[in-house]
Parts: structure tokens; C-alpha cells; sequence
RNA sequence: GGCGGGAUGGCAGAGAGGUCAUGCAGCGGCCUGCAAAGCCGUGGACGCCGGUUCGAUUCCGACUCCCGCCUCCA
């Protein structure tokens, strides 16, 4: 499986996060269905906004692409999600994409324009607009953006760009250039999972024209089917519109996690359909976070020994049958709180089933005092015995009304306290 | 202009030709010193107009509105 990752020259934003979510979510579903899964998710660590970020910091591109890989990895590991097989950088794979091009040249499907360029003749790839279902007659390039004049059609796109002054260069056959962004796709792809492989990922903008690119190049190339499954996440939107760094609207990965448990982000992005467009709001985290604190209340009140999950139990199987049906992860959460909800009705088995199931989706791993009473901002555990002693002296006196302030008081600092019988145990709001 | 996707109860969000989505919120009850958590019960929906059907929110057609792509974008 091949997806599309980051062009690093920023931080992570939400819309990163969600496809990089969902196609964890998707790989380990796979691994889980007992398929052997090679994933390859790459990072465009070269690309005219990089050189443009860099230079605006007055620091090399490798400075700066360094720096916002590490930030990425930490963004990702918080989130839960797992390290890819492969993380090809597309600056180390150059030989492999002038390989490439050298191949569609003896196709006669490149060709070297007047500008010093090498493009790709879109109209000599008979399939072109197969996959978007765009036929070429149909596109209108040049309505929003000027069109280089000396391409031989206008939808035409760039394998190698001739180098500029003080631009990041490598030589070529075609003089010292860089590549063009869709080449390395194609070029990683194949060198790591081979001319055919069976999945292939990433965004719904990627759809047109970086996917149907990667197909016209590799199949131009090969002559062979590129990929079996093309899968496509649907956007994060804020207010109902597409959340982007070009909108600047968009919502920095870290900035979130301040606020919000990492595994509420999770869950809050895997409670719908992956293809659905999901809007951000303040609500709807806060809604997945009230959600997920189910799930772990009741693994907090029934502790689960880690178990294998038992696919012969009738919710097991009905989310193994929301998982197989493209990826239908709100059903299949839907079952973790059916689950949960026999857990409170006292039936023991549920809980290991719970948290096995919520192990496939990369959830519910955690200790559930550590998820209940993570981070409560200013105070210390021993801050909090301390008034919950005070408050039992006081209740052990029947004197409520100074029970009643001080547990007013834990709850302005985001404590909420709940009495088992004599006992007394806290979480965050 | 072309192509594609969508309209579900207060909110989020699945789904199926006629029996429950699910969670949060609401309401009634139990538990509690009072709460919280939890339990039991409960109201509330399928954009609009036609058609097919014994029956459609689910199928078909028109309409309205929204969104995405056609430029770098996850």
C-alpha cells in the first residue's frame, strides 16, 4: 500500500492528521484480516515551497525539511499512529525517477519543451482521465492559472524542471534540474512495492491531477495496470469549508493537542466515514472526548486483561462486518459502546472483547485512570487527595455544605469526583 | 461551463424496501446526604415534487440547496 504523504516545509494540520489516521486505521484493519501489508507512505522533502520557506528563514532546505520531519514523527506517534514500512524521501530516490522519465522519453510520451523543461504529453497516454473520470476535451486548464506556452498541450505537466539560480539541483540528461512533483510518486512506489501494486492512498484533491499523473507515468512506463484499489479520504473542513494552508483556515496539529487528548483526536476523526467530509468544531471534539470517556469508564470500572479479540461474538462480528465494508469505522465504534453498555450491565466477557476491538482501531490501549485523569491543568495528584480527604472528614462530620464546596472547588479547577461507597475517585472533565 | 459527492431526529453520525444504529443533549424513575458515574424507561428524523410498489426515508426521474475537483493542496 502506497499513500501520499506530507510536503514537509510546516507543521502538521488537522487535514494531515486525518488522512494519516485513516490510512493507519486501514492498514492495520488489513493486518488484522491476516493480510501481509507493506506500507509506504513518502515525504516530499523537495518542492518549490520548501525552497520558498527556506529561503524566507535564510536556512538550508535540509535544515529546514529535517526539522519539520522530527516535528511530523511527534505529531503522528501522539496521534497513535504507527510508523510506516517505508518513509522514502523523495530526494533520495532521484535516480530512480530520471530512470523513469529516460523511459517515457523512449516512449515518446516526454518531451523537452523550449522553456528547458521535460513534460509529459498528456495527449499521447491514451487512458488520461481515467481515474477522475476528466476527460481531456472537458478540463479547462489555463481557466485559473496561466499556461506555459511552450507546452504541446496545456494539461501537460512537468517530470523535470530545468534548474534555476540558487535552486537545490542534481544533473540529468536534460542539463541540471530538479524533479517534478508527481514523478516521485511513481518512482518511489515502484522501487519499493514494485511496477504493480494493490492499494494506493491519499487525499480527495490528490485525485486529480497528482493520481491520474502517477498513473499516466507508470502505466506510460510500464505498459501494465499500476494499481488495483485507488482509496480516497474525504476532507477536514472548518465552518463547512475545506480546511487548507492556501485558505488559511487551517488548524496546526499540535495547537489541538494542547487541548484535546491525543486519543480524542483519534476517535474524533475515525467517527466517520473516511470518504465523508468531517467538520472541525469545538463541539465535536468535545463530544468525542464525552464518548471516548465512556468507552474507558467502563473499562475503568471492569478491568480487561489483555486478550485476543474473540471474532465468533456477535459484536466482533458485526464490526469485523462494518471493517469489511469499506472501512465502516462509525458502525464499528457504534459496537464498542454496545459493548461497553453490556460491560455496565455486569457482563464480564465484554470488556476484554472491548478493549481487544478497540485495539484494531488503535484505541483503548491506555491505562483508563491514566486517560480519565490525564492533565488537569495546575494541580497535583496529591493536591487532590489531600481536599478528598478534607471533604471525606467533613461528609464522616455530615457537614455537606463544606463537602459540597470543596468538591465545587475541584470541579473549577476541571475535577469531577465520584463516591463509590466510601470511596472516593476523580477524573478530568 | 464540465465532472463528481451529499442533503437523516436539538447536535454529531451510520444504515436498510416493511422490526434497534450509536453517542451527546432532553424528559421520567432508581441509586446518592446532595451530586457524579451507572442502571431502567421515554419523546424526536429521513430536503422538495412526482413515479414504481401492497408498502419508500431506503429504488427511479425532475427540482432546490450545499460541497469538492478542473491551479499547489491530505
Amino acid at each position: 500500500m502506497y499513500v501520499c504523504g506530507v510536503t514537509v516545509y510546516d507543521y502538521l494540520h488537522l487535514g494531515h492528521a486525518r488522512f494519516m489516521v485513516v490510512f493507519d486505521m486501514v492498514r492495520r484493519w488489513l493486518r488484522a484480516s491476516g493480510y501481509r501489508v507493506t506500507y509506504v507512505r513518502n515525504i516530499t522533502d523537495i518542492d518549490d515551497k520548501i525552497i520558498r520557506r527556506a529561503a524566507e528563514n535564510h536556512e538550508p532546505v535540509e535544515a529546514l525539511t529535517e526539522r519539520f520531519i522530527r516535528a511530523m514523527d511527534e505529531d503522528a506517534a501522539a496521534l497513535g499512529i504507527e510508523k510506516p514500512d517505508h518513509e522514502p524521501r523523495a530526494t533520495q530516490y532521484v535516480p530512480e525517477m530520471q530512470a523513469l522519465i529516460r523511459r517515457l522519453e523512449e516512449k515518446h510520451l516526454a518531451y523537452r519543451s523550449a522553456s528547458g523543461d521535460v513534460n509529459f504529453a498528456v495527449r499521447r497516454f491514451p487512458g488520461y482521465g481515467k481515474l477522475s473520470c476528466k476527460s481531456l476535451d472537458e478540463l479547462r486548464a489555463g481557466e485559473r492559472v496561466e499556461v506555459d506556452a511552450s507546452k504541446e498541450d496545456p494539461l501537460d505537466f512537468v517530470l523535470w524542471k530545468r534548474a534555476k539560480p540558487d535552486e537545490p539541483k542534481w544533473p540529468s540528461p536534460w542539463g541540471d534540474g530538479r524533479p517534478g512533483w508527481h514523478i516521485e510518486c511513481s518512482a518511489m512506489g515502484c522501487a519499493l512495492l514494485g511496477e504493480q501494486f494493490d492499494i494506493h492512498g491519499g487525499g480527495m484533491d490528490l485525485q486529480f491531477p497528482h493520481h491520474e499523473n502517477e498513473i499516466a507515468q507508470s502505466e506510460g512506463a510500464t505498459g501494465k495496470p499500476f494499481v488495483k484499489y485507488w482509496l480516497h479520504n474525504g476532507f477536514l473542513r472548518v465552518d463547512d469549508e475545506k480546511m487548507s494552508k492556501s485558505l488559511g483556515n487551517f488548524f496546526v496539529v499540535r495547537d489541538v493537542l494542547k487541548r484535546y487528548d491525543p486519543e480524542v483526536v483519534r476517535f474524533f476523526l475515525l467517527r466517520s466515514h473516511y470518504r465523508s467530509p468531517l467538520n472541525y468544531t469545538e463541539a465535536n471534539l468535545e463530544e468525542a472526548k464525552q464518548s471516548l470517556t465512556r468507552l474507558y469508564t467502563a473499562l475503568h470500572e471492569h478491568p480487561a486483561a489483555p486478550a485476543p479479540v474473540d471474532w465468533n461474538e456477535p459484536h466482533a462480528q458485526r464490526f469485523r462486518d462494518a471493517m469489511n465494508d469499506d472501512f465502516g469505522t462509525p458502525e464499528a465504534l457504534a459496537e464498542l459502546h454496545q459493548l461497553a453498555n453490556r460491560v455496565f450491565q455486569g457482563d464480564p466477557r465484554a470488556a476484554g472483547q472491548l478493549k481487544a476491538l478497540g485495539g484494531v482501531l488503535g484505541l483503548l490501549q491506555r491505562e483508563p485512570r491514566e486517560f480519565l485523569q490525564s492533565a488537569p491543568a495546575g494541580v497535583s495528584a496529591q493536591w487532590i487527595e489531600e481536599r478528598i480527604a478534607a471533604r471525606r472528614r467533613a461528609r464522616e462530620q455530615k457537614n455537606f455544605a463544606e463537602a459540597d464546596r470543596i468538591r465545587q472547588e475541584l470541579l473549577d479547577r476541571g475535577i469531577v469526583l465520584e463516591d463509590k461507597g466510601a470511596a472516593t475517585t476523580w477524573r478530568r472533565v
